[in-house]
DNA sequence: TATTGTTATACTCTATAACTATA
DNA sequence: TATAGTTATAGAGTATAACAATA
């Protein structure tokens, strides 16, 4: 059976049977769940990133932390850290104070500014996790949490 | 209840309760799921990423399409194409050739050694897939899938 | 005029290696 | 010596704007 020739459209595209099906559903959500995560931010007038909301959560909850816990908690290099540090201190959401008792390491904190930001962060998370999950009841959001854990056991990478 | 001070260890971290279940826990497997890809293939001696396999596959299936084609098909610009084509071009996986009917676009193809190695690549994804499936029965595969694909068509983006 | 591919430019995320201040 | 943070550097993914060739 012969393919028809390539068209200028993109839907007319034969993709086959793409061997990675799992992978290749994963990576698409994931990538239009961001999409949907900047717009959310976006449409309210505000920009942040999923990556940068988990870290504001982080300090927020563990206020006095070293750049190295945090850098730990996130899974990346110490010097992945720094210019996203100085991106949130330059926008004074959060400082880095000199630690009392050890002089090489930071406390990071949130700035007041930081922690009321976050409150409206926060509400906009929920109103994007709302629109995610809006097609799913609440046992196959549930379900889909589940399997999305026991996907990520199955990796090699834990 | 006062959260005891945060330690060295990333493990000691108070993490919350994330507003963000859904996608943070989506976000976290799609990591671990690439970071067992690439695991994968650079176990075998191989160096691929999820992006550079869904082009290789899109142009072998259909041969002689266009960079504006392919690029609408990835979702991503025509200027952010170029440079990805010129590596795997350097890698003699792919050849840009004059069409001869448009002057003004390629016709992307795979070389001979290009389709060669797809198969091999093939091979390294569907190991890669039956790992990160391996704790999944079929039908949660297909559950997962499924769930994935609605959270999908929840988002604002499509 | 409009489209295709390229280049220049600019962010962001990611890492390694080397430097500094401190322990 | 070892650790924390920074800087320099580099590669990859992403985009916009401008340009040449072609339609």
């Amino acid at each position: 059976m012969g393919r028809p020739p390539a068209k200028t459209s993109a839907a007319n595209l034969d993709r086959g049977l793409l061997p990675s099906l799992l992978g290749y559903a994963l990576r698409r959500t994931q990538s239009a769940v961001f999409a949907d995560f900047a717009a959310t931010f976006s449409t309210a007038g505000a920009a942040l990133t999923p990556g940068e909301f988990g870290l504001l959560v982080l300090v927020e909850r563990n206020a006095g932390l070293s750049q190295m816990t945090l850098a730990r908690a996130l899974g990346i290099d110490r010097s992945t850290l720094v210019p996203i540090l100085d991106r949130l201190q330059a926008r004074s959401l959060l400082e880095r104070r000199r630690s009392p008792t050890d002089g090489r390491t930071h406390a990071l904190e949130l700035t007041p500014a930081g922690t009321k930001a976050l409150v409206r962060f926060t509400s906009l998370v929920r109103k994007h996790e709302k629109r995610i999950a809006s097609r799913l009841s609440t046992a196959e959001t549930e379900t889909f949490i589940s399997l999305l854990e026991k996907v990520r056991a199955g990796t090699r990478s834990i």
